[in-house]
DNA sequence: AAAACATATAAACACATGTCAATATGTTGA
DNA sequence: TCAACATATTGACATGTGTTTATATGTTTT
């Protein structure tokens, strides 16, 4: 009981679940994850941690680089709250407008060919200006 | 989005869900939760008016005591979530040890006749002498 | 080996939350 | 109306959590 209200309690901050929903739909490395939230990086890294040691995600190191994802094997409540997160925030904006972002994102990378901090800022600036 | 994650934070004190989980039983009063869960009386009440505002329970005021209930029109996410609560809850101890005093408390109250706070103290002195 | 880079971790602070003690509200019965 | 009772609310305090700044780790490139 007091590990299913630690996993509750992971899924009390906006920024993580919104790293949760964006990892539900694609495997993201720290900077990818930094340019589509907006945040900084030791947070972005202290939530995936977060969500690591709480069983959400696994981790793949490719270089300088770190991809994380949801984990393949995730025990049966977390897979159902993932579940009923992708069904009841299906309709939100903040949820859409982050996966449009992430569409943005990968298709920028795409064209600049690189995954690093350069690129992401850039395209941080890219879409600031968009607005 | 900020909404869900209100929701969560509910869910994130293990009285509360202990809470949820035996009125998803049973109808009870205050005095009934305070003798089954062993806590006191403003704290239970806190966190019975914390999960009222949340959107879980509904109130029935008779004479003093006041009953909570499970809302009969719970909103979907609610809904799932006490559903996966049950599923995952199912085989834990305390969840168990809850479900049972609860019988075992309305067993007590039927035979006293009562449901005031003396017969539930009684209660409470009964079950701690069995240990 | 050194410099540049991506990420992780630690320290410090502000802010939120849980809990208890005290008090208020509202109901029942004498 | 008053006393007894069930419950709610408030104030105060300790503890926990999120965020930032600064620093450490570990990898790649030159």
């Amino acid at each position: 009981m007091k590990k299913m209200v630690e996993i509750f309690k992971l899924l009390t901050d906006e920024q993580r679940v919104r790293i949760l929903m964006l990892l539900d739909k694609k495997e993201l490395s720290v900077c990818q994850l930094m340019g589509i939230i907006n945040a900084s990086q030791p947070l972005i890294s202290r939530n995936l941690s977060l969500l690591y040691k709480g069983g959400f995600l696994e981790e793949r190191r490719d270089g300088k680089l770190r991809f994380y994802s949801i984990s393949r094997d995730l025990p049966g409540d977390r897979r159902a709250l993932l579940d009923l997160l992708r069904t009841y925030l299906k309709k939100e904006t903040r949820y859409k407008d982050d996966l449009k972002t992430l569409k943005e994102c990968s298709r920028f990378q795409k064209k600049a060919g690189k995954c690093d901090m350069k690129t992401l800022k850039e395209f941080m600036e890219w879409k600031r200006q968009k607005k």
